[in-house]
RNA sequence: GUGAGAUUAGCUCAGUUGGUUAGAGCACUGGUUUGUGGUGCCGGGGGUCGCGGGUUCGAAUCCCGUAUCUCACCCCA
């Protein structure tokens, strides 16, 4: 038997009716927002991903499906979904047209990693990235529309926010955290020796117990940001505040991706095991032009619609449609015409047996039909059905030409 | 990439110190005498016990390898 690829799976039934919920949820309120779905391909070039995720990330060093295609372009699959956009943002020349730009999008990202619960090779995004608005008004936009999202999908969830500083504040600081934990270099994890040289920021949230307590002393970004960046961070807790939605402060909350600055945040759910981030995002006000556009300062998030799954609460199905069975074998005939003439407006579910009246009313509430009706020697005599209403219990009769 | 646990019917799982023909529940399917409600009753199909080796008179059971899944590390949504 051939299957599928470790750690890509097949969505179907009712996953798919979940995954859909989802998605068609999702749109609906960033369409309240004023955003615009934007579908980008699978496919590109593998230097954007170098140049906006970063060579340092574990993304790009060796989690992407990379190859060489016919036309010997170096390509891969797409890992994340901001890139992606932004390049489009640039190509169609948006950067230069100025103004407020407000896109959505969902779809499969690949990374090449070892699956576990919340994490697959192909997994599914639903994301947003907001240009041309510096205003931290726009981050606190992007943690509400997360919120409302969740709220309609009736998940629970822990926010956390950070801020990363920026390019006025953060490489002061970032030196300063390498100073420190060089000098504490003896005692730290191998991860975080690694760290050092790829990611210093990430020895912040290193797991290990020894590492965090030498960390306690580390100095903080928080107390380090600059001016404008801590004035807008507090602005940022004051508009949360203003609009009920509670967080938490985790100054070690880091971003792996090297575009993020200023406002970072993640949604966390402790309901799903250890990949708990349900979703991220933030500000990253120089991609644009790491890209070669024209500066433009964006915000965004994505989510992770396999981790979310689990934790949609669906709303009750509704009986729908209609089930026509017949009695007789020589009525199929006649069930089969009566179900595509109804089909032009309606669901319809058809049996192509004749069976008796207990087996196909067994047959309408196998498929949540609403309405039931049967089609015997009495029909074909009188030219009349009579419909079932399966909710409400009640009976009606039609002539077949009214059905 | 590292470590641990798992894999038996479509699904969830039993299966004794290795011993006849590998079971249950749910699901599927047929019947319940061709006309009014699902849940009742009676039947039926369905398994290369993940795959490949080995030990043994004999393996679902013990050993080795391998694939996949799960959990954790790493990383991230």
């Amino acid at each position: 038997m051939i299957k599928s690829l470790r750690g890509m799976n097949d969505i179907l039934s009712e996953d798919y009716e979940r995954f859909t919920y989802f998605i068609d949820t999702a749109s609906a309120v960033a369409q309240k927002y004023g955003f615009h779905f934007i579908q980008t391909p699978l496919l590109e070039e593998t230097s954007l991903f170098k140049r906006s995720v970063g060579e340092s990330s574990d993304i790009v060093g060796k989690e992407m499906y990379q190859f060489i295609d016919k036309g010997e372009n170096d390509v891969c699959l797409r890992p994340e979904g901001t890139a992606g956009v932004v390049r489009a943002f640039i190509q169609k020349k948006l950067d230069k047209a100025g103004g407020v730009h407000r896109f959505f999008y969902h779809g499969s990202m690949f990374r090449y990693e070892r699956p576990q619960k919340g994490r697959l090779r192909q997994f599914h995004q639903f994301g947003v990235e907001s240009f041309g608005i510096d205003s931290v008004y726009e981050d606190a936009n992007m943690i509400m529309m997360v919120a409302d999202i969740l709220l309609a999908c009736g998940i629970g969830y822990r926010l956390q926010i950070n801020s990363l500083g920026d390019s006025n504040c953060m490489p002061t600081y970032r030196d300063n955290l390498v100073k420190f934990v060089t000098e504490c270099k003896d005692e730290v994890c191998e991860d975080c020796i690694r760290r050092l040289d790829t990611n210093p920021i990430r020895v912040l949230d290193c797991k290990n117990d020894k590492c965090q307590t030498l960390y306690a002393t580390a100095p903080k970004l928080i107390n380090n940001l600059c001016d404008n960046c801590d004035s807008d961070f507090t602005k940022l807790k004051k508009i949360l505040d203003d609009n009920n939605i509670s967080y938490e402060i985790d100054t070690n909350l880091v971003r792996g991706l090297d575009y993020y600055s200023k406002t970072a945040f993640e949604f966390v759910s402790d309901d799903i095991g250890s990949q708990s981030a349900i979703a991220g995002g933030g500000r990253y006000d120089r991609l644009v032009e790491f890209l070669d556009g024209r500066p433009t300062p964006a915000v965004g998030f994505a989510m992770g619609i396999e981790r979310l799954m689990e934790l949609i609460k669906m709303p009750e199905p509704k009986k729908e449609g209609y089930y026509i069975g017949a009695m007789d074998e020589d009525t199929v005939d006649l069930v089969v015409s009566l179900a595509h003439k109804k089909r032009k407006t309606d669901k319809v579910t058809i049996d192509y047996k004749a069976k008796n009246f207990k087996n196909h009313i067994k047959g309408a509430d196998k498929v949540n039909a609403k309405y039931f009706c049967i089609i015997g020697s009495n029909e074909v005599d009188s030219g009349t059905i009579t419909l079932k209403d399966l909710e409400n219990k009640t009976e009606q009769t039609l002539s077949l030409k009214e059905f």
